[in-house]
DNA sequence: ATGAAAGCGCTAACAG
DNA sequence: CTGTTAGCGCTTTCAT
């Protein structure tokens, strides 16, 4: 923090008026003369007068800012997720602390106190893979720092929540598939301490047994980025396990399967159809296009945003807390579409 | 912010000493007795005392909180600079204020004036496409906050900057395609007030000069996203544009060339060659995969943020600024290698 | 070894 | 209409 910056006891001073008065002019409150606040207003433009937010947080016990825990920032999915934060907190002049928790359970320990420790109006959490216990999130509660959950929620915490319905999300995904000619259709899930790694394999179950088709236990494989789906699918092509469909738990997913299943020379879709999820920036480029569950990631950032700030400026801030569910529309592009034979 | 957090004085009443007592206990202070020391430690974990940072912020003058202002952060390239940017300075305990300029002039300025109102203790900057004008830089250094460029510098102004070698990495991009045989190269460049624009167009006349092939001022259009790409690339397939090759300022510019080229029926890469830049997550994924220069994002995130923090702890902060170029590598992919006929 | 007091920049209740 | 004062949470001289 630079020594150079101006306050209002140097425009007080240079006026021979006193620190409340500038205070007070600069906020143009009524009882203060036309005069005095033509000049402080002049001398503050004119020195480039910031006011010190810091000292303004610390009297108003109100940083106007708010924290951001996200797994990593390096997706498309959470960087529209933070895109959209901005956007919302921008305009109503609330400032962002972004912390990564880089899917590592210990940081988020370590961000949860940072952001406390910062004093911050709110918060938003998207829980990393590896988070099992929440102790943290209750500490949160506890100093009463209203909290927000987007996308990756504490199952049993009672809190706001901004989710896509991921289960109908599967469940339709995995309908198209059928729909289009698929009946052996494996599952590359992710990992199932995430609510959402268990909803989306719930939705690709209940769209399979709703068809009558069977289900297997030895087709829902963990597999949740590239790397693992390549070596998924290439046990699944040396197995020689006979499936004509994936349906995976996000893109870079369905991606990495969809690359592997090509290089050995499998067509996608007409022998496996692939399927992804979230709709990234990927899903359009590649050949052919992945059809995918897009998932308003700007969206729930800015929805996010509105529900906390909502409870950061209530008066009373018991009132009960809210479950936003957002669509998830499923783009359907090539990889999931048979040729007619 | 909430009122339920602990303070030093909560602390200190419990205990019946005084807060100065608390504060030196907390900080280990060697006048405090080991008795003291104890309670004092003690009851602060027990009732889960966080300092505050804020109240730190104001008494020492110093924010530990560093502003970054990014065009875009749903880009790889910048989502991967941010995390770079956030891995250093946790590490150094600085917080991280995220300030999108989304491309705009006018977003620019206000993120620059709430940064110093935030007091952070030093700023990275990438200008945005539109900025013109610089006196919100000035601004800054009149308030000497240190600032670190990354990738797009205001040119002329005296800063530390972390950049990569535009120039080169474009010249041996463009000399790359003509190894391979390109003979009638056009440049799809992005605008020519951002440094980094003239320089990739620079670096790719030179190439063209160099191996005594023709220029042309046709050849150069300015295209620099998607959409952009695709109409360049109609335009030219419909005015039966001679060319054999496509060098794009960017990976989503070359990969929307390349679609629409696909999309004609043109070869990609033998009819037309396609290089990009930046190196993003899509170029591994297109097929044919994207011939691109690697920007490394993530390095020169925490390349900038060393040089900051750097600049920040100095006693004296007046040694000569430092431009550190990070040498960008060729990446060659499919888009670029036509085959041999 | 501990406490009292001042001050970081700002606001607001209270007093004229 | 303006000034005085106290205080937000913490550190740091200066006393004791």
């Amino acid at each position: 923090m630079s020594s150079g910056l101006i306050t209002i006891k140097d425009i007080a001073r240079e006026l021979r008026i006193s620190p409340s008065t500038v205070s007070r002019a600069l906020k143009n409150h009524p009882d203060i003369s036309e005069e005095t606040k033509i000049a402080v207003n002049e001398l503050a433009r004119k020195l480039n007068y910031q006011p010190n937010a810091v000292a303004l947080s610390l009297k108003q016990r109100r940083s106007n800012t708010i924290g951001v825990i996200i797994p990593e920032i390096v997706h498309y999915f959470f960087s529209s997720v933070i895109s959209g934060i901005e956007d919302v907190a921008y305009d109503a002049g609330f400032n962002v602390i972004i912390c990564q928790s880089n899917e590592k359970y210990d940081r988020e320990v370590v961000n949860t106190r940072t952001l406390l420790a910062n004093r911050v109006d709110g918060i938003l959490v998207s829980i990393s893979k590896e988070t099992q216990q929440f102790d943290h999130f209750y500490k949160i509660r506890e100093n009463e720092v209203p909290v927000v959950f987007y996308d990756r929620v504490v199952p049993g915490f009672e809190a706001d929540q901004v989710i896509v319905d991921d289960f109908d999300a599967a469940y339709r995904a995995t309908r198209h598939m059928i729909e289009g000619g698929c009946k052996k259709i494996v599952h590359f899930a992710g990992p199932q301490n995430l609510l959402i790694g268990q909803l989306r394999k719930e939705g690709y179950l209940k769209a399979l047994r709703e068809a009558g088709l069977e289900t297997r236990n030895e087709w829902i494989m963990e597999a949740d980025n590239f790397e693992k789906a390549r070596l998924a699918v290439l046990n699944i092509l040396d197995e020689k396990v006979n499936i004509d469909g994936i349906f995976a738990v996000n893109d870079t997913t369905a991606i990495g399967a969809m690359h592997t299943l090509q290089k050995r020379g499998v067509k996608v879709p007409n022998q496996i159809a692939v399927v992804g999820f979230s709709d990234g920036r990927l899903s359009g480029i590649t050949d052919p296009a992945l059809t995918s569950v897009d998932q308003h990631g700007y969206e729930m950032g800015t929805v996010a945003t509105e529900i906390l700030l909502k409870r950061i400026l209530a008066e009373n801030k018991n009132y009960p807390f809210e479950t936003r569910v957002l669509n998830a529309n499923l783009v359907i592009r090539g990889s999931s579409v048979k040729e007619i034979s």
